[in-house]
RNA sequence: GCGCUCGUGGCGAAAUUGGUAGACGCGCAAGCCUUAGGAGCUUGUAGGGCAACCUGUCCCGGUUCGAGUCCGGGCGAGCGCACCA
């Protein structure tokens, strides 16, 4: 009995012990003061759900922790933190519904999460955990806030906002999806509240302009362009018949101007009051009262237009023509200007409005469709005179104006400037480039979060409290639950609210807003270096040592949370003269979903993985290693009970091997330069996140091993248990030790390839006759052409093809050789 | 509608970036070993054909000696944005 015998080795004890080993050993911490090769690998921490460890979550770990030690092996000196992410309205929602206090259940799941993370063999330097509900963090969070406060980037104002009757809080823009609360679902209603913002909108061209130059996954910069909405056009103003007023509208297509037969102003735009005729007020107000108490979702979702006329009329500054102006609930006051120019004859939604929604007035008020663009397509010439909204829509290349005067003949493209630069020579027109991202509402009327570090003083104002009297702490409050009301809880407890005014000493009151729990998140990966300092946020030479980050790994649903406010706050810190760079996260990959037998996993379908069960069963390292294995990092994978069994086989036949391994005789050369073949691949795909490749090579080296039918010798397995560290580190420690090193494998470093030892002596070389293959040869790497033509004419199933003479040959070296006749 | 990513065996997927399609694993089949096996080992496994061979990477065209890969058009899926002017 010769080959390789699987021991099923006992993972349960193995893993316990190394845990322990690292621990004692602190394997895990690294000198943060000293590091020669900083390399800071960070993965998106988690909220500290109640129902623990979710197997998305491991998955996303276990890709970054093997990034991770794959670079530590590679001689960095790699700083891996993690923490929790637990303040905010997720953690208080599940309080809440389970009749818990937050500051009591939150320590509670902290420490089941650490549990399991602690089974999960993470790389882990835990001296440097964060955990943003507690008052060392929580201090900065607010600092962090009177930065942005003090560079005059935070302001409050009242203004329409998304509320959550649910929740009972505002969201951010970002938190809304489809017109309804990202995290419970409701429909979010419209609000007229004072709140806190952020001026990320003044960041957009940079947020924008920045993302060309980040190694980034392509689908998360897409998703951040498109919420940054950047267009192009022009600001027109129109003047109003009989008044001294212009309405001004925002346009991204001015070479449709002369087909601008009415205006549209959002039912709340400031100027309706002024310009409505006392015949149509009635009217207006009955309109506006009822589209303004309408929620958001159909504000925003109905396809169907209504609207009214103002009774106004005001000037097309190109045709000198009056336009009635209008309102209607299909313009929205939050972009451009909240008015628009109507051309319906080229604009799908004027179109519609002007055709579905107001017949009846429609020759009375002078709603008409315009022909100004004739649509050319190639190969079909030029369009009908139809005028028609998909006109709009397709503007290729060639299609150009008519009906437009001195611009007749120009094209779509060359009218636009044309169009701007006429009308602003009269005054009537700017360009403008709008952008659809708005400033951050950061204010919550919620209590599990950090106070808003500011306090109303009637003499004073509004005033930030100075920051050595920071953290402005979160005070035990037993009615924490948040009502209706807008306000927040903090709001009912005067022995906590009423303070004397930093400024003069004076009666003021507290800020009771808490900030969004994106605040918290915006800024951990500064203080994870620095975390157990309690005299600043963070330190500037640690700082200037580890970030930006390296390596951040993480879900893509914070591609425009997250990610963004992340990026925004690292600018304005930046600014503020805190830190000396513009960007958090030098690489940033998105991990793909784990989804389970074709479906989403989800409570209600009830395929839910617990891995704890897994991990029990099978051991943290084989459940790792499947998790990698599924398919391609960045796209996921299908997870299947019965996978786990093939990646286990092969850790018990690497502990086989590693148990007989013979140190007397010598290795196999042509093992050996399998093994070398394999260093190189293993690296390379790692080094890519190309997890699942780097283990089917891994496995096929173990293949190699096995079929050669006689015990492994040293030299062939070691450098295995090296590859195999970042992937299962636990059995590679304990194979490694059982080689007799004292230290930990990860401490070896990668092993050594040599591109010479690789080499193969003989390859395959296809042969193809008329470009189809016919058979192969097998010869030196370096053969000449005539040397593998030679051997393919002496091969019959392949010279039978070659009729006549070869007119042709191509030759490929050392992949094949293409005969034509 | 706009943007991004993609489409390959029964299944998850590979393919050195224009050069032998289906590596690796699951599943399945046959065999060995077993009192037994949801264990282990061996062999086979894209489809068709007795075979020589033929056909095959969503569809249609193109470039090329050669296309899963590049180009044009279409169909389909997933994600992001969306009455955004």
């Amino acid at each position: 009995m010769d080959t390789i015998e699987p021991i099923a080795y006992d993972p349960t004890a193995i893993e316990a012990k190394w845990q322990r080993t690292w621990a004692d050993r602190g394997t895990n911490q690294v000198d943060l003061a000293g590091a020669k090769r900083p390399f800071y690998s960070l993965m998106m921490f988690p909220y500290p759900s109640a129902e623990g460890l979710h197997v998305g979550n491991l998955f996303a770990f276990t890709g970054s922790d093997i990034s991770a030690r794959f670079h530590r092996l590679l001689g960095y000196d790699v700083f891996q933190p993690l923490g929790y992410d637990a303040f905010g309205i997720h953690s208080e929602n599940y309080a809440l519904k389970i009749g818990a206090h937050p500051m009591e259940l939150t320590p509670k799941n902290v420490a089941n999460f650490q549990r399991q993370l602690e089974r999960a063999g993470l790389m882990v330097d835990w001296r440097q955990k964060v955990d943003t509900s507690q008052r060392d963090y929580y201090r900065w969070t607010q600092w962090v806030f009177l930065q942005l406060h003090k560079q005059g980037l935070a302001y409050k104002k009242a203004a329409a906002v998304n509320w959550c009757s649910s929740c009972k809080t505002v969201l951010a823009n970002e938190q809304v999806e489809g017109g309804a609360c990202e995290r419970c679902g409701t429909v979010v209603e419209q609000r007229f509240l004072e709140q806190w913002f952020f001026r990320i909108g003044d960041y957009a061209e940079r947020l924008l302009g920045n993302l060309d130059g980040l190694d980034w996954s392509e689908v998360t910069k897409s998703a951040q362009r498109n919420w940054i909405g950047r267009s192009e056009g022009a600001e027109i103003k129109f003047d109003v018949a009989g008044h001294d007023a212009s309405v001004r509208v925002f346009t991204t297509r001015p070479d449709t101007i002369f087909g601008a037969t009415y205006l549209v102003l959002a039912p709340e735009h400031p100027m309706v009051e002024t310009i409505t005729t006392a015949a149509q007020r009635d009217a207006v107000r009955a309109y506006q009262a009822n589209t303004t108490k309408q929620d958001v979702v159909s504000r925003k979702t109905v396809l169907q237009k209504t609207g009214v006329f103002t009774g106004a009329v005001a000037v097309n500054p190109a045709t000198g023509t009056n336009v009635p102006v209008w309102i209607a609930d299909y313009v929205l006051m939050e972009y451009g200007t909240g008015a628009i120019m109507a051309v319906p004859g080229h604009d799908e939604r004027d179109f519609e409005f002007v055709h579905e929604l107001a017949p009846a007035f429609r020759e009375d008020c002078g709603l008409e469709v315009e022909q100004v663009i004739r649509r050319v397509v190639a190969g079909e010439g030029e369009g009908a005179d139809t005028p028609l909204a998909e006109a709009y829509a397709a503007s290729t290349g060639a299609d150009h104006l008519v009906n437009s005067a001195q611009f007749d003949g120009l094209s779509v493209a060359e009218a636009k400037t044309a169009v701007i630069a006429w009308l602003e020579q009269n005054g009537h027109a700017t360009p403008v480039v709008n952008y659809r991202l708005h400033d951050w509402c950061v204010s919550r009327q919620r209590y599990w979060g950090p106070p808003i570090p500011i306090v109303y003083c009637d003499a004073c104002g509004t005033v930030p409290v100075p920051e050595a009297q920071l953290p402005v702490e979160l005070p035990f409050i037993s009615d924490f639950k948040p009502d209706d009301s807008g306000i927040s809880p903090l709001a009912r407890h005067a022995e906590w609210y009423n303070v004397a005014c930093p400024s003069c000493g004076g009666a003021a009151r507290r800020e009771t807003d808490v900030s969004d729990t994106f605040l918290d998140s915006a800024w951990y990966f500064l203080r994870y270096p620095s975390a157990r300092r309690d005299d600043v946020a963070f330190d500037r030479d640690i700082t200037a040592r580890w970030l930006p980050v390296n390596s951040y790994i993480g879900g893509n649903e914070h591609a425009v949370l997250h990610l963004l406010y992340s990026r925004f706050v690292t600018m304005a810190l930046k600014d503020g003269g805190h830190i000396n760079f513009d960007e958090p996260f030098t690489r940033f990959r998105a991990h793909g979903l784990i989804i389970r037998d074709g479906a989403k996993m989800s409570k209600t379908k009830g395929n839910v993985i617990n891995p704890d069960e897994y991990v029990t069963e099978w051991g943290a390292d084989a459940f790792r290693m499947y998790l990698m294995f599924l398919g391609p990092y960045q796209d996921g994978g299908d997870f299947r009970s019965q996978g786990i069994s093939g990646v286990r086989r092969f850790l018990d036949r690497l502990w086989g091997s590693v148990r007989d391994a013979r140190r007397d005789g010598d290795a196999d050369p042509d093992v050996m330069r399998k093994l070398h073949q394999v260093i190189r691949k293993v690296g390379d795909d790692t080094g890519a996140l190309a997890y699942n490749t780097a283990i089917a090579a891994m496995m096929e080296y173990m293949n190699v091993l096995r079929r050669a039918e006689r015990v492994a010798h040293v030299d062939e397995v070691q450098p295995l248990v090296q590859l195999v560290a970042p992937f299962a580190p636990h059995l590679a420690e304990e194979c490694w030790a059982h080689f007799g090193h004292d230290r930990s494998v990860f401490d070896a470093g990668w092993p050594l390839w040599d591109p010479a030892l690789a080499e193969e002596s003989t390859i395959e070389i296809a042969v193809q006759v008329q470009g189809k293959t016919r058979g192969r040869v097998t010869l030196s790497p370096d053969a000449t052409q005539e040397e593998v033509l030679q051997a393919a004419m002496a091969d019959a199933s392949i010279a039978k093809f070659v009729t006549g003479e070869p007119k042709k040959i191509i030759y490929v070296k050392g992949r094949l050789l293409n005969i034509l006749v």
